[in-house]
DNA sequence: ATTTTTTTAGCAGCAGCTAATAAGAGTAAG
DNA sequence: CTTACTCTTATTAGCTGCTGCTAAAAAAAT
């Protein structure tokens, strides 16, 4: 039986680092009614760190995500501007990005894409969304490449025309007409 | 100068918890010319944690976080849902919705909160966003708590045509009509 | 009964601290 | 000059959550 149970042990650990990685070997061995020498053996069998080397790794990730996330405020990837005229850019679509049962993507990704691009595309220091109409055309899929091409078609005092579609190959999956106002002047 | 030298040493140390927050003393004494000691000292003054505190600290919110995004397919947090006719959700601007150089809230926040509000209202297994039209009426700045008021106007077949209008205080800043396709049926 | 696997135990040592205590250096005022 | 005060450095003891090592007991497999 001890070898099954030691089976078992490791599924549980292997699992439990997922969920909560923030358990000493004190409380895991506790936990599973082992000795603390036997869980640091498991450790080292999977491969597992201690708790603060685990602790660190965790932290350092999301410390890296968190200032990425905080960095953007563009969705998606420029590949071309010409200010005031034109743009366009990328998204790839990633798991966070779609609706768990059905993995199509959430609208707002999509619409943040084309967003972000108006309004770099909007030759103005600052400016932000007026109105927007949107078509969603076909669902989107997790790992799926978007394009987005925005088009500023007029301009009108402080206020912008700007066509945007999103392809995914060849196939339009969404178009936006939005009207972004300058701010500042 | 020592004066001087230790507000100045005060600030940049508060300053690289922030940018870095996995330094050791050791590595901050080197950094700064001066003891160990004297490191210890400024952190306890300035109510700075340990390394590994911070360390847990980063990570517990990360994971935290993590966790809370991954299994949200929601933005914004949802108060009164009658399926099929109306619901109710509020959203919190917290600083990373928001332009670092204008502190406005980024449109697509404004939108998924409105969009998933509007998906959550439909009664269906499964839905996408076909068309929406929108209009931001009053910039958002960070701190301010949005309410979003979604109506089932007409359903049809399968398509849900859907008013969403979202307010800050009495404030009306944002309003949409999204049609929303039914999968499956 | 013997071999193998699994588990437990004990001990030295490490990183990165806290807490407490003491002492030197610089500066400023009486 | 002496005294007082701030700032800095040093020293020591103790803590947590480990690693790495050796050894032996217990259980299971053969």
């Amino acid at each position: 039986m001890a070898r099954q149970s030691k089976k078992i042990r490791h599924e549980q650990l292997k699992n439990m680092m997922g969920h909560s990685p923030f358990v000493t070997d004190e409380e895991l061995a506790a936990q599973f009614g082992v000795s603390i020498q036997t869980i640091r053996l498991d450790r080292m069998e999977l491969g597992i760190p201690e708790l603060r080397e685990r602790t660190r790794q965790v932290a350092q990730e999301a410390h890296a995500n968190l200032k990425a996330i905080a960095s953007r405020d563009m969705t998606g990837e420029i590949l071309d501007l010409e200010l005031g005229r034109t743009g366009i850019s990328t998204l790839l679509v990633t798991p966070d990005m779609v609706f768990e049962k059905t993995h199509l993507a959430r609208g707002h990704h999509i619409f943040a894409q084309a967003n972000s691009l108006a309004l770099a595309v909007v030759d103005a220091p600052a400016a932000v969304t007026g109105v927007a109409n949107i078509k969603f055309k076909v669902p989107v899929r997790e790992g799926e490449r978007l394009i987005a091409k925005a088009e500023v078609v007029r301009t009108r005092a402080n206020k912008n025309f700007i066509w945007v579609k999103t392809r995914s190959g060849t196939q339009e999956v969404f178009r936006a007409k939005f009207i972004m106002v300058s701010l500042e002047g």
